[in-house]
DNA sequence: CCCCGAAACGATAACAGGTTTCATTTTCGC
DNA sequence: GCGAAAATGAAACCTGTTATCGTTTCGGGG
C-alpha cells in the first residue's frame, strides 16, 4: 500500500482503511477519514477504494442498502471472506470451501469464478442472537 | 405464476418470462415482452419482476453492466444456479455443493446464508473457448 | 348489455449511487 | 524557490430504480 506522492489525503484514508473491522462503504470511509483530511472529497474516496481494489488491499462484499461495500484483504493465499449482512462484521476462511462447488460446476460445464466469491453472505453469531430472521 | 386478473399485459410479460433461456435484465424482459403489448411500460416490468421474485419465480443473480439481472428458478427444493457472467448462460446446481462452505462458517461462528447464493458466478463452456480471462 | 369499484397500468418526476469533468492545490525533482 | 506532473474536491452528469398520480382495464352484479 505505496501511498505513492506523500499526500496527507491519501494517508488519512490509508490509515481510516486499515482501521476499519468490518465491511464498509465509501461512503463511511469518507466519513471515517474526514477528521483526519477535513476538505477531503467523496470522489477522493472513491478513488482510493478503487486503487485499493485494483491492487487487492480490499474486495468487493456485494452491497448493503443500495451502497458498495468492501472487507479488507490483508491475505494472500486463496482465501474467502464471511460478511455478516447485518453488521458488516468478517472472518476468514481459508483454504477452498467452495471446492466441492466447484467440482460440481465442472461437471455441468460451467467454470465456477470464485475469486468473484471473495465475500459470502453471511450472520454472525451475535446478529443470530439479536433476532430478525432472514 | 397466476397471472391474477388477465392483464394482456401481465401475460404477455410472463410469457416472455418464461420464454428466457437465460439470466435477463428488467429492460431485457421489456423489450422480449413488448412486440406482444406494445404500450407496455418500463415500470411494470420492473414490477412484474418484483412480483416474481417475491413469488420465487426467479431470484436475483447479480447485476451486468450496472443493471440487476434475473435467473428462471423453476424448480422448488434447495439448488443453486451457475450464470455465466459473460453470456447469461444458466445451469443448476441439485443438491447443495456448499454444504462444506456451510460446515466451515459454522466453525468460524457464522451462519452461511447460501439462500443469498441463489446466483452463483460462473462461465459456460462457449465462453471460456471463446477467450477473454477473467 | 351496461355500470361500478377495485386493481393494474404507464408517463413522468423524483431519487440515489456512482462516475466524469475541470479548475485548483499539492507534491516532487531540480 | 520554480515548474511540471499528479492529486484533489466541488459540482455537473448519467443511469438504474422507485414513487406519484391520473387513466385504463378487468370482473361482477344488476
Amino acid at each position: 500500500m505505496d501511498p505513492g506522492r506523500n499526500h496527507r489525503t491519501r494517508a488519512a484514508l490509508l490509515d481510516a482503511g486499515r482501521a476499519m473491522s468490518r465491511a464498509f462503504s465509501v461512503r463511511e470511509l469518507h466519513a471515517a477519514a474526514l477528521p483526519k483530511a477535513p476538505r477531503l472529497g467523496l470522489t477522493t474516496a472513491y478513488r482510493a477504494v478503487e486503487r485499493w481494489r485494483d491492487t487487492g488491499f480490499v474486495e468487493p462484499a456485494g452491497t448493503r442498502d443500495g451502497e458498495a461495500v468492501y472487507v479488507l484483504c490483508g491475505a494472500a493465499g486463496h482465501h474467502h471472506h464471511l460478511v455478516c449482512v447485518r453488521c458488516g462484521a468478517t472472518s476468514v476462511l481459508e483454504g477452498c470451501a467452495l471446492e466441492p462447488a466447484r467440482a460440481a460446476s465442472a461437471a455441468a460445464g460451467f467454470e465456477l469464478l470464485d475469486r468473484q466469491l471473495g465475500a459470502l453472505p453471511a450472520r454472525c453469531g451475535d446478529c443470530a442472537e439479536a433476532g430478525a430472521d432472514g
